[in-house]
DNA sequence: GCAACTTGCTAATCCGATTTAACAACGGAG
DNA sequence: CTCCGTTGTTAAATCGGATTAGCAAGTTGC
């Protein structure tokens, strides 16, 4: 791309030294002794030229680019994607490296080949993500490399996990409603997934519910019900429409993802109950969409930056990466939702 | 990271031919002939050892790197940035290249540097992104690169432009109006940002508005009145109900944007109007949320993915790139927000 | 006064490919 | 039988740095 890059032998020739002593100079190591003046030439010489190290021309010698493979499912499917990214292109960016980003769409074949073509240009080690919490087997090329794994895990394969903190986001979500009043009438809605028709249930929606269930239970109080459906806007609306109108009348309303707390306000508006004052919501993701609802919706934020930005942290620490599952907590996000329990 | 790779040395001495040999073999190259044996040989012996070709120490040579740099100012700030990134992705994989995605977070400096460690790394090409339209002024660093502008236009700076076709997605707002059947109490809610608070609308607003006003006064028809104010839910709600508070009464809003539907969704609500039985909503952009309220949103689409797709097309075309604004069309999506006009 | 260090620097190699220059071996023309 | 062109192949140079080995000149020790 364009005219001829300075390079350090232009450098060396400008200084008046061999390239030899232009390369200590520049890299600073000090197991080489060059005088301080010698050192300043060179210095002098390379700002002057506007000088920059070619990083694809040292990286064959010295095998390292600076450079991280990014690799997930899909990161364009959840709005959340961008802000992993930008966690793990800043912390990287902190150490001088820069982010492969690639995304297979959930095909073998497609990874595969894209880890390969990740490993030909050289990176220093391969994030493997996932856009949503679950077991994933990693493509039989990254065996035995620098990888982690992003909101995944992979029982068998030798990597640091990072995922978010699930199960404490559901005792906080217990705990949101406890602090509020509530002991009774409180609905859970999509539930374990344990019939997954969405599959980021599965784990997320496990944890979730037995931290919720767990303080609930040390607080005195306890669901009425569990209404499993799918994580999404339809179905929140549906089974919350239909929880109405057989009669019940939750206070509170525990919705497993935001997206199913939209339809929740839908059907609860629809009914002429006011959130929060005839029913509370609690939700989980914090979404854009839950700080311009009205109201604004309290939720338990997925830590998408922190878990692209520690990624990348582990990554950068000098030594073998340890198989480790790191969770990242998911911080309450209190907004407009909960109120105390309308009265019966 | 980890165990030595097969080499092309070790390729040719397995097929028991020079690595020159070996070289024009696999790179298939018929300016320096090769029996069909030696050729076979190698490519047996390559298929066996599982050779793959370090890139890095090709474009050593060559100067091509196969790698696309890609800067924006902010991929995270619209749930929009991922289907322009994967958009230039799959366009890039499509033909063996990879993208080093950054984000300089709209800081001169960061975005300097951010170049600097692109072309560090030998980018073949650079594509300088913004998250909406807008005009820019990419950093010296780019003059006379291979750069496409993506979403941006910088009169003077010699590149081509990719950017949504704004004014025709105007006139299409106002041809679904029109074919439902609206003449007469139409609303702009979002306006031209004249003054603008909202710097996304600067652009877009003032192309929208002009399609929009162009095709309704062809049409026989013209709007009630323009309300400028922020491109956001809050002031979408806020400007709506106080439209109706002041006795006005609508019969089709024009949302400048999908985040001021939302509120317009909301005022109307709350004023007992429905969509679209008493006003008919068309709004742009066609964010997550467009298909997921009720009624689901009739919106011109923001093309992202083919922004994305179109600025790698053009970068991957042979030849020098020519200044030209590219104008992609941004697609209606017919939902259930526009109805007949409510009887007067 | 000479060996033994230090200090400061450079020549030569290497990394893994591509590319240029050159060179055998062979066949056909004259 | 020589000359020349073709065919197939390889040695060597190159890309831009990092690294190893070695070499002068100056210091110190005894």
């Amino acid at each position: 791309m364009s005219e001829r890059r300075v390079t350090m032998a232009d450098v060396a020739r400008h200084a008046g030294v061999s390239p030899t002593t232009a390369s200590f100079a520049l890299s600073g190591r000090t197991d080489m002794r060059i005088s301080d003046a010698s050192r300043q030439k060179v210095l002098d010489a390379a700002k002057e030229l506007g000088y920059r190290p070619n990083v694809t021309a040292r990286s064959l010698r010295t095998k390292s680019t600076q450079t991280i493979g990014f690799v997930s499912d899909r990161i364009t499917t959840t709005p959340f994607a961008g802000e992993v990214i930008r966690g793990a292109m800043e912390a990287a960016r902190e150490r001088d490296n820069l982010l492969f980003i690639t995304e297979a769409g959930g095909d073998r074949d497609a990874e595969s080949s894209l880890v390969h073509a990740l490993l030909d240009r050289q990176v220093d080690a391969v994030i493997y993500a996932s856009m949503f919490t679950r077991y994933v087997t990693p493509p039989k090329e990254l065996f035995g490399r620098r990888v982690v794994l992003l909101n995944c895990l992979a029982p068998g394969f030798d990597a640091p996990s990072v995922v978010p903190d699930e199960l404490e986001a559901g005792r906080d979500a217990a705990r949101a409603l406890l602090v509020a009043g509530h002991t009774e009438g409180i609905w859970a809605i999509g539930g374990h997934q344990a019939v997954p028709a969405t599959p980021e249930g599965i784990i997320a929606g496990n944890e979730r519910m037995r931290g919720l269930e767990e303080v609930l239970r040390e607080g005195g109080a306890r669901l009425d019900g569990v209404i499993e459906c799918d994580w999404d806007t339809r179905d929140g609306y549906r089974e919350v429409a239909a929880l109405l109108a057989a009669g019940h009348r939750p206070r509170a309303l525990v919705c497993l993802a935001d997206r199913v707390s939209l339809g929740a306000y839908q059907a609860l508006g629809e009914a002429g109950l006011a959130v929060p004052g005839d029913v509370s919501v609690v939700s989980f993701d914090d979404q854009d969409i839950a700080s311009v609802l009205r109201p604004a919706l309290t939720t338990l934020k997925l830590p998408h930056y922190r878990l692209g930005r520690l990624a990348v942290e582990l990554i950068l620490r000098r030594g073998p990466l340890e198989a480790v599952v790191h969770r990242v907590p998911m911080p309450l996000r209190e907004r407009a939702s909960i109120g105390a329990p309308a009265g019966g």
